[in-house]
DNA sequence: TTGTAAGCGTTATCAC
DNA sequence: GTGATAACGCTTACAA
């Protein structure tokens, strides 16, 4: 029925109805001046020939892809998935199309990335650091170019870039009241690498709130995210001379991990010990003997304000100033 | 120090060195025929201008853009996000990007998305069907077109069209022949929608091994994958006169919902009533009552599988006959 | 209302 | 060894 081989480009339709390519491209786009019957001539024969522009070079044609490239950590966490699901939402109403890429939290491989994304010459890039990441100057580079960049939940520490956060201070007060509030005064707090902001707004919020409980005591260790990192630190906390009753972890995945590590030490959760944590993860309800809460951070709200902030930039919006938006994260008790 | 604005290009190259385009063509990509002196001279000013080849202009040059399209039901699914991860992987290592598109299980999406990588120009469409897919005519046009399509995991039925699946028969035996074992005889199965041909496997394999059992029984029902219809179908087994020991579910994701329905019934998994599934998933470690077994059905593998095939496709090699790779599950005993 | 032609960055062909 | 030039599909100013 319609031809083989190659896609239909604008150059055929036009020779079939022997008008010229300019006449074809205008009845394409409704523009106005063409003729109602040449319009809907053109329209019929390219949805016969099953016409689609050529993006490559309506892109090359136009200096710009349409296109935003959207760099997370990797694709294994809820929380980013999430996010890419806000993104690609409210990117693709406004026309463009989502790259996404991984870093898996190696700052290599993020550069690598990157530049991929500057050969295809997307029009902006969001993005969630690669937890080692200290080094930004290549961002710099990438401003100095022109190209905007949005940073969403894992952004550099300052003033400097454009981004989205979602501030864990008062969260992580509420986590320490709560379980102030359920009798606990010893407290283990697993927290995650020290490169990640959010480490720190963790550890200031649940340092606050302790303060304000006397004779409260938090046990402070660290995993770098890896489950026998995790172990080790659940080994510690189970070995101090008075064993907390309940853990604060630096996520659900840590969660996950340290509770098992507890049963599998012969201890009960929620009876030996009580754990709450970050994420809010969806698949925390199906555990028998889950968490007694955990502190959601938004991010689809996120990944949507990111996008919002970016497509602005990319369609030119002139001063708009540097800085963090910032969410409030919410405490979900179970 | 380097100029701010626009991205470099060749010809901004070759203008400050006083030499042509070709030759700064020639010499960035190292052709024979340019001398040494040039090429050095050109690849240091390249790498000071931080210059990136406009991957969009070559696409349009050379009609073709050395990215394949990737389209998945979702994200959420762990199974899902690790093929991506494979098919990245080795995209990546031979010089391809890869743009994902999730089809959110509904074909109206899954015909956007095909859209806008045909308007991409993508060289080629990796695929795993939207659970509701009936109509496979868009493929065909592909075809026709010359835009090569290779399926995996939830490929068409027939022989017609080139993928890569997982062959879920034997492992659905095997799974029956673990619960007789076990001495289950009562044994409730929850399948997934009949649109999905792995469904009439995973029943085609059960069947015939509950056939070598004389006196066992399989109950069938089936959910729609949503929570709520999972629930009913856990209701209905729940309510037999004689109440089956174990049930099958169609993937892990049913299976946490089920077994949730069975804890506030008041049953204790593994004592009163045991499951087995699909997926192997992660997740399943950390609960305390889990699964007895779960059928691994190696998304990697077919992600790696599918772009070797998809990736001989789009680099022109000829008969290449229509069908599918079948990898053979494997049942996982906890 | 429609046509002509330039131009976007790159590669390839041909000439010198 | 290197340079000039055409071509890719499309949009858009300008011409008719």
């Amino acid at each position: 029925m319609t031809d083989t081989r190659k896609p239909a480009t604008i150059k055929e339709i036009a020779r079939q109805l022997n008008v010229s390519v300019s006449t074809v491209s205008r009845a394409l786009r409704d523009h106005p001046g063409i003729g109602l019957r040449t319009r809907q001539r053109v329209q019929e024969l390219a949805a016969q020939l099953n016409y689609e522009p050529n993006q490559a070079a309506i892109s090359f044609k136009q200096g710009r892809t349409r296109t935003i490239g959207l760099i997370v950590p990797n694709l294994r966490e809820e929380f980013f998935c999430m996010a890419i699901q806000a993104v690609e939402e409210l990117a693709q109403q406004q026309g463009y199309t989502v790259l996404i890429g991984q870093s898996h939290d190696r700052p290599a491989k993020e550069r690598e990335v990157l530049d991929s994304m500057r050969r295809n010459r997307v029009d902006g890039v969001l993005i969630s650091l690669a937890k080692d990441t200290r080094d930004y100057g290549l961002f710099d580079e990438l401003k100095q170019y022109g190209l905007p960049v949005v940073f969403f939940d894992r952004v550099p520490a300052g003033q400097l870039y454009h981004g989205v956060r979602c501030n864990l201070a008062r969260a992580s007060s509420e986590l320490v009241e709560l379980l102030a509030q359920r009798g606990h005064t010893h407290i283990g707090f697993i927290n995650g690498p020290a490169t990640l902001a959010a480490a720190a707004e963790r550890e200031q919020g649940i340092k606050a709130a302790a303060a304000r409980h006397p004779g409260m005591e938090i046990v402070l260790t660290d995993t770098g995210l890896a489950s026998h990192a995790t172990r080790i630190a659940m080994k510690q906390l189970l070995a101090r001379e008075v064993r907390p009753t309940a853990v604060i972890t630096f996520n659900d995945y840590v969660a996950l991990e340290a509770m098992a590590y507890c049963r599998e030490q012969g201890l009960t959760i929620n009876t030996d010990i009580s754990f709450v944590s970050y994420a809010h993860l969806s698949f925390m309800r199906y555990l028998e003997r889950g968490l007694l809460a955990s502190v959601e951070q938004f991010p689809a709200e996120q990944g949507k304000a990111a996008t919002e902030l970016l497509l602005r930039m990319v369609e030119g919006e002139e001063g708009i100033a540097a800085g963090y938006q910032v969410l409030e994260a919410k405490l979900i008790v179970n």
